[in-house]
DNA sequence: CCACTTTAATTGTATGCACAATTATTGTAA
DNA sequence: TTACAATAATTGTGCATACAATTAAAGTGG
């Protein structure tokens, strides 16, 4: 649906306005439905991303600093985050070794299990197959990176 | 900068789970340049949102699904974001007249010339005026629809 | 070494997001 | 008209977002 009938409104200032506004909506029906598929696994958005963001590291150790640098959204509370996952036991925390100040922080065997599992859901129920073919997601990737760049 | 660049990422699974990614790191990015212009204006993103759409109907009452239906994260809590813009004096909730379960809400003449103070401001600051040409902007448009449609 | 600045992580607080449940009212069909 | 379902709005709860302040440790220049 376009984003005027979604959200019923009649003009925009210009185009680029509405390409914020689609962009925020856009933002939120994805989200919704990360979150929805997540669930099961008893995951949130933010906390899947920042396992996968440590994971992605793996066998090394992260600091929480170099997950804030590589978060969708660094003004989400990593350490309160972090906070849920250890609960969770899906990743570990212990001192740096260089640095009193830093933690370093590693995923779990339970955490790189649920990961697993995670990926093979997604692929399962296709949810990055989309409408876009190749080109028209890559097209749409350098009208995003342009649109941050003003 | 491109997306890869500003989460350090160094591969995605497909194109479109980049552009998923890609979507929701611009909407981050988009929210907090929106919430600085308004902080002057000691408003949030999503008051500034529910005032305009109040707006929008002017002089016509809305009622509160009405605004929901228009939001841009319906899940938000239009009741609490109403109390906090009547708390304000931008907004009235008065009972309706066709309906006892409804209430129709109507922005107050401080309502109007706030939005207008904030419409003045984004012009002189050229918010929406982007890197993008009216082209790619209605491009971007159209692959986020196609996006979401999946 | 010592004051000073910078950095890493945490904490505090207000607001927003997400979802479920509840209350009041209206519509509807036996 | 009386149950029952549907709708409008509110409320409750847990987690996330946004931003400021704090604490502890490390770097730096005198």
């Amino acid at each position: 649906m376009k984003i005027e009938e979604a959200l019923k409104i009649k003009s925009f200032e210009s185009e680029t306005q509405k390409a914020y506004i689609n962009v925020l909506y856009t933002a939120t029906i994805l989200r919704g439905k990360i979150n929805g598929r997540l669930k099961k696994f008893d995951l949130t958005h933010e906390q899947f991303n920042v396992l996968r963001i440590i994971k992605g590291q793996f066998p090394n150790p992260v600091c929480v600093k170099d997950i804030t640098d590589r978060m969708i959204d660094p003004n989400s509370n990593t350490t309160r985050i972090l906070d849920k996952l250890e609960q969770k036991q899906l990743v570990k925390r212990t001192p740096s070794e260089r640095d009193r100040r830093e933690l370093w922080i590693i995923i779990s065997d339970n955490g790189l299990d649920l990961l697993n599992n995670i990926y093979v859901h997604f692929k399962q129920e296709n949810l990055h197959q989309s409408a876009l073919s190749h080109a028209e997601a890559s097209l749409l990737n350098n009208l995003l990176d342009k649109l941050r760049a003003d």
